[in-house]
DNA sequence: CAGTGAGCGAGCTTCCGCTTGACTT
């Protein structure tokens, strides 16, 4: 009998493509990525004993596990996962899990999925490099001992359910000292000067080559210009380049998909996945702008053909990223004759994305001639300047887009004298930095070296959902613009407002985050460092060379962390979170505070600690914080009111007392132990004629969507479709059952069989 | 789902990186 051979790779579409090279005799299976972690639950490490990891084999991938298990029975196994750390780290998980004997066990690696590569990589199996196993534990090892170590301490003195981690914490970081920067940041107002110069019958635009600094300043160079002469003194033609850009990796199809196509980090790594399993492009998750010799030469051919030998230019791309594994190409269609793909509209414009940039990185530079025109101003030293561009040879601009309309200057000789028609002062202002977007935020992790291309769209998801970002469109705000206009002479003033600072899909941070952030720069000052990583990386490459071994680092970067969660430990929760005295309650003449709580900021009347022999009354009242606002922006007059709540607002028909208050969900009303959410609302001002229309259209409402009620146990009507409910666990009524028939026998079995409803994150509320 | 707020108590939460469907109300 012929011998059975088995290959695992980790991705089913992998798998797929690498079965059409093969014959009988061998099989192709993937692992789904990872197949062994640590324990969900609790560290996982043992830090009395070398810090030895347990591993299991997660829930969802006993099935997987045990398949590969069945397959490699008697057949020669071929460990084909990626060769960068975490796929030798795969390859061994797999020896181990599969027991696999190592005589019969060989690990190949290839970079590019072709039946060449393939054979070549099987003509030179090799074992598994433990060195650059040992080098993944110990990366594995850092992160849990960093995640799992510090989020408890956000918990004890900040809020339960917190998050702190090696990428995450960093990423909260920036945003929030950016958001810092741009709070502080002092706008300063300066004046741009233009010119409308006459040239032997053709207009040439200026401009001054400085900003002048005042408006008065800019007013007697206006009055100055009209006496002034102006000539040319100097003509300067250069030959200028624009080369075209690398082709895609992760992060920067992320930020090219969100600039040119407005998708989030999320949506182009889904659209991208779908591309990716249909075979039009290569693997999405990727840090190298590698091109294979295949592609090269297809997009050469392609060119040749459709544009001709002149945009010809083949060539190979380095990844710059220092952190860079380069276990796969960069992304590039599969095949450049393919001009369009995708199942809809937004993976067919991705595709185009894609596409035309990993043609265009093949492609001629453009050409350009760039020309500068110094005009001087009798008596004054700062020249204007006059600029004309002009495209002499498009190149890869042809597929890659973007040329721009030439501007051409007149026909002028240096020395000679210009006539000015009109000129301009307008204000402008300084800006601070811009704040992150989700792109923009992946691009400075990966220059920090921190993060993979797998994990920057969860990165991303994760320090939203915690609550530390919100993803916000700024509206900015108007502002008084001045200018100064001296035409034929003539001078005039100027005011105009105008928007500034609006902005869409903007990361700003959280109180929680600036809390956070705080604590851990602080008390873990190096944790959160912008170079934390990197380091980490020069000792896990030591590892991987075999020049370190994994306890070592762990065991020093330990002994470093274990006196700062000591020490951390003991500071209290006061001195963790903010309290700001927002005045006086001008009714009890006692000071009213806005504080955070384990549950959210809230306000307080009175002290925390009154003093000992005073009585009771003089405990503090607490009350919720005023819709949509937060911590740093809440004034005296709109907390004054909060304590008021509960309000009575009325009764209903019957007679049931309704009352209006604010709790972790919003704003609500309550008739006895009902509650009805009324976002949106103002519970200081409903009156009881809305709050019974409110009231009864709730009620109509879940009647409706009711179709058997049980007591406790219900039958609903969902998104879904039908669904029983006992208030804590739901389970689908099964097709073809009619859920108006159902027994409560039938219900109650229906939800012991259901599987326990999946923990969502917990919701916070607003800081 | 609709409490509270310091700190204590039980028991819960949490990391990063590899990969897709399963799942949601």
């Amino acid at each position: 009998m012929a011998q059975k051979n088995l290959i695992i790779v980790e991705s089913p579409a992998k798998a797929k493509t690498l079965s059409k090279f093969l014959g009988p005799g061998y099989s192709v299976k993937s692992t789904f990525g990872h197949i062994r972690d640590l324990p969900k639950k609790g560290l996982g490490v043992d830090k009395e004993h070398g810090f030895k990891p347990t591993y299991e084999i997660g829930i969802d991938k006993q099935k997987v596990v045990n398949e590969l298990k069945k397959t490699a029975r008697g057949a020669v196994v071929w460990l084909a996962s990626d060769g960068d750390r975490e796929g030798e780290a795969i390859a061994w998980h797999v020896s181990q899990a599969l027991k696999l004997r190592p005589q019969v066990t060989k690990r190949i690696v290839f970079h590019e999925i072709t039946k060449p590569a393939l054979s070549a990589a099987m003509d030179h199996p090799r074992a598994v490099d433990m060195d650059l196993v040992n080098a993944q534990q110990a990366r594995r090892i850092l992160d849990r001992l960093v995640g799992y170590e510090l989020s408890p301490m956000l918990w004890k003195k900040i809020q339960p359910g917190l998050s702190a981690g090696r990428v995450q914490s960093v990423a909260v970081r920036l945003i929030v000292e950016r958001e810092r920067e741009i709070q502080g940041f002092k706008t300063k107002g300066q004046f741009k000067i233009t010119a409308d110069f006459m040239a032997g019958g053709h207009k040439l635009p200026a401009e001054l080559k400085e900003k002048l600094p005042a408006l008065k300043v800019a007013e007697e160079f206006l009055n100055k210009a009209n006496g002034s002469t102006f000539r040319v003194n100097g003509i300067q033609t250069k030959a200028g380049k624009r080369n075209p850009s690398a082709p895609f990796t992760t992060s920067t199809l992320q930020q090219e998909a969100a600039r040119q196509l407005r998708f989030s980090v999320k949506q182009t790594m889904t659209l991208a996945q779908r591309l990716y399993e249909n075979g039009h492009i290569t693997y999405m998750r990727t840090d190298s702008t590698n091109l294979s010799e295949l592609a090269i030469s297809e997009a050469e051919r392609y060119i040749l053909k459709n544009y001709g030998a002149r945009y010809s230019d083949p060539k190979r791309y380095k990844t710059s990223v220092r952190s860079a594994q380069e276990a796969h190409e960069a992304i590039r269609p599969t095949g450049f004759a393919r001009t369009v793909a995708g199942a809809d509209e937004q993976q067919r414009k991705l595709y185009q994305l894609i596409w035309r940039r990993a043609l265009a990185s093949q492609m001629s530079p453009a050409n350009l001639q760039n020309t500068e025109l110094t005009i001087a101003m009798s008596d004054f030293q700062i020249p204007f300047i006059a600029k004309g561009e002009i495209l002499n040879f498009d190149g890869y601009l042809k597929v890659w887009g973007g040329a721009k309309d030439d501007v051409v200057l007149p026909p002028i000789k240096s020395g000679q004298k210009l006539k000015l028609l009109a000129m301009t002062a307008l204000e402008t202002f300084t800006k601070p930095l811009a704040r992150y977007s989700e792109a923009t935020l992946v691009k400075k992790l990966e220059e920090l070296g921190i993060g993979r291309p797998s994990t920057y769209a969860p990165t991303i998801n994760t320090v939203q959902s915690r609550g530390y970002v919100e993803k916000k469109d700024l509206e900015g705000s108007l502002r008084q613009v001045q200018s100064i206009t001296n035409k034929s002479g003539k001078i005039s003033m100027h005011t105009q407002e105008l928007l500034v600072g609006a902005d869409r899909g903007k990361l700003v941070p959280t109180p929680l985050a600036e809390m956070t952030t705080d604590f851990l720069m602080k008390h873990f000052t190096d944790i959160v460092d912008y170079d934390f990583t990197a380091r980490a990386e020069s000792d896990l490459d030591k590892i991987a060379d075999g020049h370190l071994t994994w306890q070592q680092m762990i065991k020093k970067f330990y002994a470093g962390l274990e006196p700062l969660l000591a020490r951390s430990a003991k500071v209290s929760r006061a001195e963790t979170v903010p309290l700001r005295e927002l005045g006086t309650d001008p009714a009890t003449k006692k000071p009213i505070f806005a504080r955070y709580g384990r549950f959210g900021p809230f306000l307080q009347r009175g002290e925390a600690k009154p003093k000992k022999d005073q009585d009771t009354l003089n405990k503090p009242v607490f009350a919720p914080m005023p819709p949509s606002t937060t911590l740093d922006n809440v004034t005296l007059e709109q907390a004054l009111p909060m304590f008021k709540l509960p309000r009575g607002v009325g009764q209903t028909e019957i007679g049931e007392p309704i009352s209006a208050d604010i709790g972790r969900f919003g704003p609500f009303l309550k008739i006895n132990s009902e509650f009805i959410s009324i976002k949106g609302r103002d519970p200081m001002i409903i009156n009881e004629t809305q709050a019974r229309e409110i009231i009864k259209e709730h009620r109509d409402k879940k009647a409706k969507q009711t179709i058997r009620d049980f007591g406790d146990i219900r039958v609903l009507k969902g998104r879904y479709g039908p669904y029983v409910t006992n208030g804590v666990k739901n389970a689908r009524v099964p097709t073809g059952q009619e859920p108006a028939n159902l027994s409560l026998e039938q219900c109650r079995e229906l939800l012991k069989n259901a599987a326990g409803s999946r923990k969502r994150p917990r919701r916070r509320s607003k800081a």
